[in-house]
DNA sequence: AAAACTCTCCTACAAGTGTAAGATATAATT
DNA sequence: AATTATATCTTACACTTGTAGGAGAGTTTT
């Protein structure tokens, strides 16, 4: 394991690519913007900036360092971009949760958001007719 | 801060009231066992027993820290049984995705789910016969 | 040029997580 | 009674996460 983790940090590649709480927040914002960003930009679309600098810039790095985020060095600066889309992030955590306690039935899960009203007859006509099913 | 973490501690209550993944995991053999169980019941009802005993203690020690499991002793044995019902953990979980991901509306996972196929027309016919819609 | 500002890189540190070993107390067996 | 098995309690340790501070290098301002 010892040798393992040497050479993880080698390839500077983290094993655990989970996305954490406060770094999906990072994602947010790099997904709000359509261009790579710099820390400071980041930092600017926050709006109450509830973090510092450079724990913004600690976040990216990890978030690189997990491949979900690409960096380059335009003269000087570093500026990040999303690899993982949020689409994609989407499909993931939903694929997750319907697998993880759903017993992988999409169908299931749709009949306790309608069985609990979070999702109403108008919203299924709405799908047939936008579906055309 | 500090008060209030001795002030927690004497309480034996933990702040964070996430479960992780592996503690999820031995929530699901509560879940599955209808009445109390002890570590030794829990291991024996883990597939390939991937932990050793005092692993398995040391989760049902911090998921009853947090308040989702219960405990008591019966003659020198500890049953814990899970407070936070499955039903609930669901709900909560979902409602979470949904708020992350979807910005708040189930209508949105669902049309997602639709449009990858995941739900098909067959499943949609069965809601609406299910819940009279 | 010297001072001030900026950016990246390295380091830190507490709390939480995964995974258990050791110590202790009690119960069962020889 | 002595030994062995069992269950709980305490402690440990590496890794992750949240949250930065300081050092060092390059840039801009005075």
């Amino acid at each position: 394991m010892q040798r393992i983790n040497l050479a993880m940090e080698e390839l500077k590649m983290r094993e655990n690519k989970e996305i954490s709480a406060a770094e999906l927040e990072i994602m947010e914002v790099l997904w709000s913007m359509d261009s790579s960003v710099s820390i400071q930009e980041v930092c600017d679309g926050i709006p109450d900036s509830k973090w510092k600098y450079n724990t913004v810039g600690t976040m990216l790095l990890r978030l690189n360092e997990k491949g979900v985020v690409a960096s380059e060095k335009v003269n000087r600066v570093i500026r990040y971009s999303a690899v993982l889309s949020r689409e994609d992030y989407k499909r993931e955590q939903t694929s997750k949760l319907i697998s993880r306690l759903y017993g992988g039935s999409a169908r299931e899960l749709t009949a306790s958001l309608v069985g609990s009203g979070q999702v109403t007859k108008e919203d299924i006509e709405e799908l047939r007719i936008m579906f055309d099913l």
